[in-house]
DNA sequence: AATGAATGAGAGTTCATTCAT
DNA sequence: AATGAATGAACTCTCATTCAT
């Protein structure tokens, strides 16, 4: 008996295959032979873990949507969050690529599995609450533009680092845009603050 | 006399009806097949103005951008021009909801595909510079927030234009992101308001 | 273009493999590719003609049902008609031994596959009624035994018949029986007529 | 203490789950892991008491054979135990319609299995002889018709019989069939009604 | 005696592409 | 210019069987 970690393993296998497999050639691409070469098994045993490609496709959306979950960290004042979270899902996009473009992937099956899209839908609302949470709290505490609304700023913020998922064909100079936001956002830069809206 | 007139219009329904299956079903679900019967030939026939699926997807790109020449008028001043320019963007999606989606298939692409690549880069760096050029004309002339960042902020102008492309559930509220930025680039809104900050 | 003929044919040719196929593996070893390799085509072309397997397997069925359309001929007085009957059947069967084994493979399908079920009952109800019917008219003539059931003798010949196509080992000597069938229903054979019932 | 005892019961347990499986699915959709489903085991222990699906089907020929051995009982006249053996049967078959089911796969099968075909061609062999048997002694005795001839009338009986175990859309009004052969059969029914042809 | 995990071989079906007409 | 017919290659999924434990 191999172990319940053993099979756990396995499956995490399979699943880091898949992933890896969305990430360089799309859903279009996937193909459910070579995940499990990649994972060095028979494909019977890839049906064995995952007994449909779709399930196979629900692990990849959980592994994907999982590797976020470090970016929002509660600790210090809402702008200190803000800001961490804006460079933690920029530094977690850059040092793993792979991870924008099957998030990209994923936003685009969303459009025709329901699916995706509840748990796409659900992530994002909670994630937009919880910035313009933020920047409200930021607000009250007088370290914002006053003419920023928050519910719009949240909005913006959240479009632009989706922006970041995709590919740099179609979405360049996504840093570029990162960093007006965070100059517009967190008016006190780290240096100089709490002097231009006084 | 089926002329050139009557081929290129034949090829030309074609294009429609393969741009129609990528918005409906995605590059992923994209079949010749359906494509032909769409558009009322056979398969063949489709071989015959596409010798490849691949030329088929190059007719699609070449359509789907040209969608995108209008939203563009050289008239007024730089302010007027962005400004005219962020709506009509918003309304062609709004009224043609298919682009959107064919545009986020092709930036997925863009990933796999050189060609496709190669096209998309080019035009959102010229998307790129001419807002770019546009927002130092604005601010030159007086109209923009002096801590903006011509460059840093026509990125984001790209970024949030791009993100609406995408499903709504994986870009929620792409409508206030837009909003947002009219307020932040526009500081004269049409009836030229107060300084806030005043 | 192979005008419908060429069609038609190769329609005709993909069934009869399939028949010859069912007869020789039955359903249970029926693969659409053999089929394909005995008609000479590709596995392709086969779905081509026949969209799915459950598609060729219908067109097994109507084959074989067809082929017993000759064993009913309606000329002669009933008697005739019926001994004409049987024999049909019996030289059938002996000549063509693939056509018993498919129909008797039809005759298990029919138990889990609801329109072979409908065809064969249809079928069969209207077989049974014809040579009730016969029974019935040559017992009004005073040719038969006065102590059959028309009803019940009809059973009996199609219990009979149909036991014949199941394979010697499970149904032994059944040319027996239906020489025993025969001389309990035609009271006067050929040789000897109208001298019982006189 | 697992002894023989519960081995044979495990045994007896996968080839009644067969058997099952069998009677609903036929062998075309028997699955040996259904089969260790229902009998509440694994895959592999199945292998462990049966080592091929072919030894399971044997088992299943077995188990279905033996359900008729008490359908013989040699007891009374001749006439008596023939016309309690068809009215064993028909209610065996009545009771248990699986058991027909089964026995109709059997007899497909025996067409392509040598081993099947062997033992249902010597068991019906012996069938039939009894029958002949019976029927000869009752002759003898001047309980039926003169123009029966007993073999014959055997093998129409086994026909009847066999045709009865097949589906009733392929096989339909077999219990009438068999009402006629007992009619024609037993000439004296147990009321012993005047001789009609007289 | 029993099992979870693994697999080779093969099933039906799909699809872009070709070709004779 | 257009088509019906045909195909090779590949796809997801299934299944009896095996093996280490």
């Amino acid at each position: 008996m191999p172990s319940a970690n053993t099979q756990e393993k396995r499956r995490d296998e399979l699943v880091r295959a898949a992933f890896h497999q969305v990430a360089e050639r799309g859903f279009e691409g996937l193909r459910t032979r070579e995940v499990a070469a990649e994972a060095g098994v028979n494909i019977a045993t890839l049906h064995y873990y995952f007994p449909t490609k779709e399930a196979l496709i629900r692990g990849v959306l959980e592994h994907a949507m999982g590797r976020f979950r470090t970016t929002l960290a509660p600790h210090g004042s809402p702008e200190d969050q803000l800001r961490n979270h804006l460079r933690a899902v920029r530094q977690l996009l850059q040092e793993e690529p792979q991870l924008g473009a099957v998030m990209a992937e994923l936003a685009l099956r969303s459009a025709r599995d329901a699916s995706i899209a509840a748990l796409l839908r659900e992530t994002n609302d909670t994630w937009h609450t919880t910035i313009r949470g933020l920047l409200r709290r930021a607000a009250r505490a007088g370290h914002l533009r006053p003419e920023l609304d928050s519910d719009e700023a949240a909005a913006l913020v959240v479009a632009t680092l989706t922006a970041m998922t995709l590919p740099a064909a179609a979405a360049p100079r996504t840093e570029l845009a990162l960093r007006q936001l965070e100059l517009w956002l967190e008016l006190p830069p780290p240096a100089t603050a709490a002097q231009a809206t006084d």
